[in-house]
DNA sequence: TACCTCCATAAACAGAAACTTATATAATTA
DNA sequence: TAATTATATAAGTTTCTGTTTATGGAGGTA
């Protein structure tokens, strides 16, 4: 979850996307991103680091320039990944395994019932 | 690209990504997802609202209720869509004009001849 | 009518994120 | 060696986000 969330954080700002929709085309330099992008070096190189901590790009240096690769396999893993996880049953998910229990003992014609078993369900542990 | 920018905004965020995780499983009523998650009230319904905001969820009243359906269909639509732009030749994307001429115009051998040349390229607009 | 439940929203605040400016470093070139 | 290029990173500032606390309103119920 915390690799989605990561991803995800990461995807979610227009430079970013700006960022791999270039880099689709194919591997860049920064020098260039900054160049077809006409923003400053370091907002490149910073939002390049954001992408590359989520494992969304690989970075190669190259003398002293560095050009920075999509990993088009991580992307992919990623977002089909998420479908598989949001269809999964939810009880073999380690993750959830407190509110996979919560929800199966929800009695759901009463919230505040709900909310009370949940309290008593809090306190038995 | 706005959307994917507010989608991702969105499921960029833990307690937003159990919610969708949670009504995957089925609709539920706030209510429900504050006693599953143990959540504060407020901190529930401002999540759904981005989420709602982004198309993800939609919402439906039911007496003083309301209960949040996860939107499967724009979910797919975007995850695979965002696959799909970047897939797709940059040149036909129109977000993309003025990059994509910059790219094209590009002088790798040296960045600073790229960078020079993209300040004529503005200069003669 | 009076109370209660469910939910949304506003205000306030703390922490995170994005951008600019400034600086440092490694590799190149003159 | 001195100057330049390419890049990373740090500091400072502003804006955005997420959370709690507080409030209000709409719909049921006693």
């Amino acid at each position: 979850m915390e690799q989605y969330v990561r991803v995800f954080k990461a995807l979610g700002e227009p430079t970013r996307i700006k960022i791999l929709r270039l880099l689709s085309v194919r591997p860049m330099y920064v020098c260039e991103l900054e160049a077809v992008l006409q923003m400053s070096q370091p907002r490149i190189s910073q939002h390049l680091r954001v992408l590359k901590d989520a494992y969304i790009l690989k970075e190669n240096k190259e003398a002293q320039k560095t050009f920075y690769i999509i990993s088009r396999e991580v992307m992919e893993n990623v977002l089909n990944g998420f479908q598989d996880f949001l269809a999964a049953d939810i009880t073999t998910l380690p993750e959830f395994r407190e509110e996979s229990r919560r929800l199966a003992g929800l009695d759901s014609e009463s919230c505040v019932a709900s909310c009370k078993s949940a309290e008593n369900d809090l306190a038995s542990q």
